[in-house]
DNA sequence: TCAAGTACTTACCTTTTTGTGTGTAGGGAG
DNA sequence: CTCCCTACACACAAAAAGGTAAGTACTTGA
């Protein structure tokens, strides 16, 4: 990483684009497949629509996914992932498993708020 | 993941640990060596004391990194990585080359503030 | 005596992020 | 004619994160 990033390493550049509370996932929700907007909202439970669509937004003005409208009414969107967004996603796998082999661990340490 | 636990996945678990601002570039000084306090806050440019501090001591409560208080005169502490945290960066890398790789596209989809 | 160096600590404030609650368009169902 | 459905939008509020500036203890060196 030089010294004219914005970016304070390739770590800190990823996780600009999966940082957020919900963000990562919403990712692991669209690694399946896509999703519409109603469903994502279901699975990603306690989100509300403000949130969402935001986040939503966001990851698509950053290229990591596609929104696709199908113009009919009642309205029917759905998003799904991009390529960048498939390769992102795929070098989160490593870090995905760490914490599911690691949640014991995670959760007694960590001061939950 | 079940339904009981308090992160939404893996990720979402893992990523407790290393969210905020500067607990990437701090793990990213540590992976290479253990470093005194003074020399992480050279390194990681422009954090002030008190956040320094503050994501220290969280990376030490939730495992990550170790602190050692070497109780000389003038004060000398250092800090480095708990097997824990070796085996977190580890798990990083995939990311953090993925940032690197795709740091131009980053920084031209991104919103930077 | 006085400044400098080390590793913090504290009070206070600003910015960013997240959440709540209500409203909208354009149909179809009853 | 009114309610319900979908995918949002908007004003506002609360909470979390981050930043500033000052101060602490103790010792060495000028």
């Amino acid at each position: 990483m030089n010294t004219n990033s914005p970016f304070l390493c390739g770590l800190d550049a990823a996780l600009r684009l999966i940082g957020g509370k919900w963000k990562p996932l919403i990712l692991y929700f669209l690694q399946k497949s896509a999703c519409r907007y109603g469903e994502l909202k279901r699975s990603v439970n306690g989100i509300s629509d403000k949130v969402l669509i935001q986040q939503l937004k966001e990851l698509e003005a950053n290229g990591v996914i596609t929104r696709t409208d199908y113009k009919e009414i009642p309205p029917r969107v759905d998003y799904s992932l991009t390529p960048l967004g498939k390769s992102l996603v795929e070098t989160l796998r490593p870090l995905c498993k760490w914490g599911e082999d690691n949640e014991e661990t995670i959760k007694s340490k960590l001061v939950l708020r």
